[in-house]
DNA sequence: AACTGTAACAACCGCAGATCG
DNA sequence: GCGATCTGCGGTTGTTACAGT
């Protein structure tokens, strides 16, 4: 879209030894530079990485470049109209928390979701408030309370909701894998056991939670980490769940929650190498799929091809993973 | 053709939590 | 225990393209 300033020296060579960093738009040389260099070392520590690949920006930049833009395993294009249906009920659920509705959209960022609500989706919600009297049209950044409001407590549904939709979509284009005889899409996110606290505090039989939107994350795990080992050993692998908001509650508890589940990926880092290279990345997923000595396997994930209508339906006809709190 | 408004998107900033030395 | 550092998130700003006048 941009071009890249063309004030910008390519190499900013400083006279003195501490390097200025660039800031602004990316040029295709960096982008190429950080490219090859995380296709080749793999995700790790990002002011390494900054280093490392010779460009002069800082980590976070790099980060903030390689999630939003470079990652392979990105969706480009416009949202589908079921993308954005999706976008506008996760909203009104979880309010500007866009890293949670993002982790529901494969293959969709962050950034891009915040952009889009901003541009236009809420405009057009505002404008069809000015039409309309439905509550949900509602622009507000603060969640809806979910319970009390905006969806009806439907009859409780069977928590297989989330295998029940996806293993019956037609439109899933995963690579299939076999557990035995079965079936089974998501093998090693197929976790017997969802502890969760709350209102069905407990042990369920959850067979996976991915029609919790947990896909995105789990196949990325902060873009880019899957534990299968992890998950199958210590079944402590929760995926974010959509978390009840009430207007009640105050925003210090809102990020409390979202910094302790945000931090739950950051262990996984630590706990097992914070530098982990792509080679590790790559038979992670690789092998979660059967796609081994590939890189970036999500480029043949074909994430853009879930059945988001399905997830809809199930987001918003299952009450009880709203009541759901992170561990 | 020139100007203006705005949509769309990329990137930066500031903050907070976790980890490390 | 404490400060430095890393990382991630959400808010905000800046830039470009394009449509309308």
């Amino acid at each position: 879209m941009r071009k890249p300033d063309p004030n910008m020296p390519k190499n900013n060579t400083s006279t003195t030894n501490k390097m200025k960093l660039r800031k602004g738009l990316w040029s295709p040389e960096e982008d190429e530079k950080l490219m090859k260099y995380m296709l080749t070392n793999g995700q790790g520590c990002w002011s390494d990485i900054a280093k490392n690949a010779g460009l002069q920006r800082c980590g976070k930049s790099c980060r903030l470049r390689w999630i939003n833009y470079l990652r392979p395993d990105l969706k480009r294009g416009a949202f589908s109209p079921q993308e954005e249906e999706l976008i506008i009920h996760l909203h009104s659920i979880l309010g500007n928390r866009w890293s949670q509705i993002a982790a529901r959209l494969p293959g969709r960022t962050d950034n891009e979701i915040k952009n889009f609500w901003n541009s236009t989706l809420k405009k057009r919600l505002k404008n069809n408030t000015s039409t309309s009297s439905s509550p949900n049209n509602s622009d507000s950044s603060e969640p809806r309370d979910v319970v009390g409001g905006i969806f009806p407590l439907h009859e409780h549904h069977a928590m297989t909701f989330c295998m029940d939709s996806i293993s019956s979509s037609p439109t899933i284009s995963m690579p299939p894998m076999v557990t035995g005889n079965q079936f089974d899409p998501f093998p090693l996110l197929n976790i017997n056991r969802y502890d969760i606290t709350g209102g069905a505090a407990g042990l369920l039989d959850v067979p996976t939670c991915l029609a919790q939107g947990g896909l995105g994350e789990a196949l990325y795990g902060d873009y880019g980490v899957l534990e299968p080992g992890k998950i199958a050993l210590e079944g402590d692998f929760s995926l974010p769940p959509l978390e009840s908001r009430s207007i009640e509650e105050s925003n210090t508890a809102i990020n409390s929650i979202d910094r302790k589940s945000n931090n739950n990926n950051h262990h996984h880092h630590h706990n097992n190498n914070t530098c982990f290279n792509n080679t590790d990345q790559s038979f992670k997923v690789g092998e979660a799929f059967g796609l081994e000595n590939h890189h970036w396997e999500g480029e043949n994930l074909r994430m853009g091809e879930w059945d988001l209508e399905g997830l809809m339906d199930n987001i918003s006809s299952f009450p009880n993973f709203l009541d759901f709190q992170v561990e």
